[in-house]
DNA sequence: CTGATATTAGTACCAAGTGCTAAAATGGTG
DNA sequence: CACCATTTTAGCACTTGGTACTAATATCAG
């Protein structure tokens, strides 16, 4: 059964989406016409060869390197911070912290944003995260200013534990909340 | 100036792990000898020809198995993959995924390795975090190579909703473990 | 100096194409 | 049905970036 023309060229640009990895020798035979005719398919619809194809993919992906989380200590910028009572800081979420497909922040940018930021707002030398409860309210895109306030709900000084909620908010509207039971420790 | 045999060899394998996409007439021109010397030291270090090291590195971002994220915006490596089941990854922490101060990995870290192992099992065009519920079991250091497996535990087709439990283990013992509840869409 | 190691040269061949010309098949219209 | 345009197929020379193999030189160490 063979396809009309333009059935087949738009199968063919289906099909190579979707795995460009096939030669025309391979097209020509699963869509039972000629070699030439797969090529002449290509011309017109200026697809590149298999090597160009396979190439543009390893170099899209090469290039294309994710940013893992820094190695600062905090995530986002502080831009005011009370000891043991409360902190904000602020992230500003590019490119490199979304998603490709649909340009969504990935969570754990702004969970390292709440985490860090809960993290240095105890007054203590040592603070580890030991419980959280996470809520993503709703997506936050490239170019979103995230705003992050983390307040210290209680502390026990003698089981060495600390509750903090943090909130984080794009234009006022809050997009994630997090409760952060932490250990803390004062050495010396 | 000529290198060593052994010295252009090293050189050679770091050149082309920085950049794969290079010719043996290139890599002959940039440390001044044949062509056949590429070639001979390529055999020696079985190291593939060009195409075939563009194909790998296209095939390999083009994971022909994981749907929902690209390979290598996830964190940590993924080692096994049943999607809508379960799969593996693991991280390995360097000195750069920890405080400084005491050697411990910073939450974030285990997290990104968890959630976006979360992401990468669920089989569909768009899952995102919901709510998730952290528990930080032991503390991790540098040198440590976190296993995380993640678990579906259900899929609720009509909620758009699915419920997944990440474990991370050091050598067999628990070091964190999630539950996420993520959000999930088949587009088309 | 000699022998081993390293390097270079040259040939035939391959895959997956491009670019071009030309013939054959097919299809729609009067 | 005949005719012309569109579509498909065929064939050939040439290209890249190699493999596989043989053979000739360089280079160095003892």
């Amino acid at each position: 059964m063979k396809y009309s023309k333009k059935d087949r060229q738009k199968l063919l640009l289906e099909t190579l989406e979707k795995n460009p990895f096939v030669t025309d020798e391979n097209l020509a035979f699963t869509f039972h016409v000629s070699v030439q005719t797969i090529r002449l398919d290509r011309m017109e619809l200026s697809i590149p060869e298999l090597r160009e194809r396979i190439k543009s993919v390893a170099a899209h992906n090469f290039g294309e390197e994710v940013k893992s989380l820094p190695i600062d200590e905090v995530i986002g910028e502080i831009i005011d911070i009370d000891l043991d009572k409360q902190a904000i800081s602020i992230l500003d979420i590019t490119k490199e912290h979304v998603f490709a497909r649909n340009g969504i922040a990935r969570g754990h940018h702004l969970f390292a944003q709440a985490n860090s930021l809960a993290v240095a707002v105890i007054n203590d030398d040592l603070a580890l995260t030991r419980k959280s409860t996470l809520t993503f309210v709703k997506p936050v895109k490239a170019g979103d200013r995230v705003v992050a306030k983390a307040i210290v709900i209680n502390s026990d000084a003698k089981k060495n534990s600390t509750l903090i909620e943090v909130t984080s908010k794009v234009e006022n509207e809050t997009v994630f909340v997090g409760q952060f039971s932490m250990y803390r420790v004062t050495m010396s």
